[in-house]
RNA sequence: UCGGCGGUAGCUCAGUGGUAGAGCGAUCGGCUGUUAACCGAUUGGUCGUAGGUUCGAAUCCUACCCGCCGAGCCA
């Protein structure tokens, strides 16, 4: 038997007998022509069965499969302008390998409940194709970032003895009745003690949030990276995370033109964003252009989901928010020299009404100004006691912010709910499968 | 937790007090270089659950369950 081919290869093989081992997702046929839509992970490919071009068996064969038959499948690859991809195959053997049985998911509409509730086969459509790629490929292009500029990558576990912020919620687990610890929900503080060891890391793992949120932005589980660099001060934080949506943008225009198509994404601002020089607009400067469009805010107060959308909307491309009041962020954020009422975060915003995708910050390193706050915050001193012994040895500026994979995700694709760019999304009504 | 909307055939929905419907799917047949094909036939139901009002309830009332969207929280 010859070597398989992959679909997504076709167009290098025109005029060649190919094998495919692939999946109808539909057909078409009469007494005389049968279509067969074919895909096998890489692509989609017609398959064409003229009755007067093959043998008999085979004819029946073609119009015997139903929707997700498994299928050997040999032709002859054909250029054809009526063909999305500008080829087709001219289906000479057809071997079945497995029978479809009644798919649950008919080509027609279906709601969102229905097509989640079979998330397991859903993956196998176009739509969760293209957008699944475009996750594998972002995935990729963040290492190989990191990897270019000499990060290190760096793991931090998963079970915590407390909350890093203290504020939000977190999944306990019981330890054998013995002991209770609790799912991260971010990496950062064992990302610092990376940076002051290896000088550049980043994190990249799951997170758990046990926030009763039910909103199209919030999964209970999601996947976050946290880069941490010593000696980097607050500027030199929102440079890099320029630089590095700036560079997964421009990756996804490059090496995802099909999917992008497929999902119908408009790609101007994401061209914008590959060019990155991203607007800074100071807290006290988005305050005033929320009270412009109307909303009722007084200083010191944090943004919300819509003041997020208004502001993102200002602009072409991802926008930081910088200059927080010192009260609506965390414990470990630097303060300015000359303002302590402030300190040295930034949020990026994106646009398109997708939020804030990275929150970064400088992280205090003084010793006496970090037990202050923690202080002031009432958190477990015991708990932080190697957090805090950081600032003991050799305590340098450093700075580092998290994005959350979901969220930039589903930005870049274009699509309405974070539940679209997992492939098993876990949220506060799903679960299964 | 709060607010809005919803739950009727495998799927998407119509039906708002008087015999439970359509399209799609599936099955069978016809037809076609088709692209969500098309034409005909067949198939298809604890109307979310429990109780109540009524001669009669998918429809009105009460409680509960589940889902969707949003808020808060956040990435």
């Amino acid at each position: 038997m010859s070597s398989v081919t992959r679909i997504h290869d076709l167009p290098q093989h025109v005029g060649e007998s190919v094998t495919l081992e692939a999946w109808l997702t539909g057909s078409r046929s009469s007494g005389k022509i049968a279509f067969l839509q074919l895909r096998d992970g890489s692509g989609f490919v017609q398959g064409v069965l003229p009755a007067d071009a093959v043998d008999e068996d085979t004819f029946q064969t073609a119009r015997a499969l139903d929707q997700e038959a498994a299928v050997h499948v040999v032709g002859t690859v054909a250029e054809d302008v009526r063909a999305p991809s500008g080829v087709e195959l001219h289906v000479t053997g057809l071997t079945l390998v497995a029978a479809g049985n009644e798919y649950p998911i008919t080509p027609k509409e279906h709601g969102v409940d229905f097509l989640f509730e079979h998330r397991h086969v859903h993956l196998r459509h176009k739509r969760p194709w293209a957008i699944l790629r475009i996750r594998d490929l972002v995935e990729r292009s963040i290492h190989d970032f990191f990897a270019e500029r000499g990060f290190l990558r760096f793991d931090a576990p998963f079970f915590m003895p407390t909350a890093v912020e203290g504020t939000t919620n977190l999944f306990e687990i019981d330890l054998f009745g013995e002991d209770t610890a609790y799912l991260s929900q971010s990496g950062q503080l064992y990302a610092e003690a990376g940076a002051l060891a290896f000088g550049k890391v980043y994190t990249f793992g799951p997170t758990f949030r046990a926030e009763k949120s039910k909103t199209r932005r919030h999964l209970l589980e999601f996947w976050m990276i946290e880069p941490e660099v010593a000696w980097l001060d607050h500027a030199g934080n929102m440079q890099l995370q320029e630089d590095f949506v700036a560079y997964l943008a421009g990756r996804v225009l490059e090496g995802a033109k099909e999917e992008l198509a497929l999902l119908e994404r408009d790609t101007t601002v994401l061209e914008a964003t590959a060019q990155g020089g991203f607007p800074r607009m100071t807290y006290d400067a988005a305050l005033d252009a929320l009270k412009a469009a109307g909303e009722e805010l007084t200083w010191g107060d944090d943004f919300g989901a819509p003041h997020e959308t208004i502001l993102g909307d200002l602009h072409d491309r991802p926008v930081f928010i910088e200059g927080w009041p010192t009260q609506t962020k965390a414990f470990y954020m630097e303060p300015y020299e000359d303002d302590p009422t402030r300190v040295k975060a930034a949020d990026l915003i994106a646009p398109e009404g997708y939020g804030e995708i990275i929150g970064g910050s400088q992280r205090i390193h003084d010793l006496a100004l970090l037990e202050r706050r923690i202080a002031e915050h009432d958190l477990p001193s015991e708990a932080f006691a190697w957090y805090v012994d950081l600032r003991r040895h050799g305590s340098v500026p450093h700075s580092g912010f998290g994005m959350g994979l979901e969220r930039l995700l589903a930005w870049f694709t274009g699509v309405n709910h974070l539940r679209e760019v997992v492939p098993f999304p876990r949220m506060l009504t799903r679960m299964y499968p």
